[in-house]
DNA sequence: GTTTGATTAATACAAACGTTTGAAAATTTG
DNA sequence: CAAATTTTCAAACGTTTGTATTAATCAAAC
């Protein structure tokens, strides 16, 4: 029987402990090499940690995988909640303010990259091919995680645009997801974005967190509430 | 010296050869299963193939995997090209109707997928994939294939909305690049998609190739033109 | 100071990986 | 038909993969 160790009884921050470490390494390998081109080797090794330990502080490589998604997912989404919830208390019974209810979904996710552990930039690229993702358990934890909030924000969407039809919601929520991961993740590697390179391509400029944010929502909000067709 | 053959010199089309059986069953598992989750051994096997097909073939599997993108990417983004020409010669000096513009981006891709070949469809999910791929051979790929389109598609958009900042540009395609992959995923998956089934969650009704375009074109339209913030 | 439990470390293992090889089979060419 | 070429095939290669094992090291509790 396997003995998972709690997470650091007293948590001394000053020097990471290995489970940490394997984390760290973990989300930023996975990143740049896929989950299955980061191999347990090469974790452990960017982490300095044993071989052994990714087996024994996570039982198997997809056990670190989903450690690694709980990790970001979880605050992340817990924020938005928690947002939204803010927002539908305010309005009472009038209709949401349609950017606000995607400035709640968007801005948990942008802001998360500044934690201080400069590895959450990792985490955006990984969010965006996580729909994607073949593993199953990974595909299971996506979308326990995200059903909560895709159904939270139908109903916002549905508050703050009370004459879109309840079933074009779906597709609305989907060009959303899909145009904001791409962008986040076009703009966490942007420096080394190869479209930025092609000449005679449009010229972009680097843009803070909060410029992209606010482009997003002006993008979305056009969007969602769209010309009736 | 390897001897790559000729691509069929004939071509008979009773019976598919090794080399398009075995691009077909690796677009379906490499959509499936990703790239390096869908192993030579499994795609030979699927292919009813020798295990040493792949590489007599394409030399190595990353030669395979260049092979099934080109394939479809190639004729794709042609047509697309085509479509922009024709609607630049029809305009001649008037700027370009916005929603034409986005339909000759769209379309090729949208309706690449029933050209006979079932597996056409798979091709669509690797697609929303692709640009996120670690692999620097494949990143190589997309980046050719879709620089000619990019600037296509920013030159075309600055004609259609002669008011957006040039500099903005770039955004607003990134945002329609997300939209558009995600969104394709999610429906040529619809049946199988964990969000349509989430009780409370938005449903969505099946659409028809064309609805799914013109909601796409809808969006994006009214997204690119947008509020100036 | 010894015992106890948690962690690290080095090594081993079987399975799966992409690729190579050389001979058989099939096909095309003269 | 014979010669030449292309394609298939079965077997094996050397790596690399994730995981299991067993002993050594460490920190705290008694």
């Amino acid at each position: 029987m396997k003995t998972v160790p709690q997470p650091t009884s007293h948590g001394s921050p000053v020097t990471e402990d290995t489970r940490a470490a394997l984390m760290d390494a973990a989300e930023r390998l996975f990143a740049e090499n896929g989950l299955e081109g980061a191999s347990v080797r090469e974790i452990t090794k960017t982490a300095r940690a044993n071989l052994g330990a990714v087996n024994y502080h996570f039982g198997t490589k997809d056990g670190l995988i989903l450690a690694v998604f709980s990790r970001r997912l979880k605050p992340i989404n817990e924020r938005r909640v928690a947002m939204l919830d803010a927002l539908e208390a305010k309005a009472a019974d009038r209709p949401l303010p349609l950017e606000k209810v995607l400035d709640a979904f968007l801005r948990p996710m942008i802001e998360q990259q500044g934690t201080g552990l400069e590895d959450g930039q990792a985490f955006t690229r990984l969010m965006s091919r996580v729909f994607q993702e073949p593993n199953p358990q990974v595909a299971q934890l996506v979308c326990e995680q995200f059903g909560t909030i895709v159904k939270r924000i139908n109903t916002a969407l549905l508050k703050a645009v009370p004459t879109l039809p309840p079933d074009e919601v779906f597709w609305r929520i989907s060009f959303l997801f899909g145009s904001a991961h791409h962008a986040i993740d076009a703009w966490s590697r942007f420096d080394t974005n190869p479209f930025a390179r092609i000449p005679g391509a449009p010229v972009p400029r680097a843009l803070d967190r909060e410029a992209l944010l606010q482009r997003l929502i002006a993008y979305a909000a056009a969007g969602i509430r769209g010309t009736s067709t």
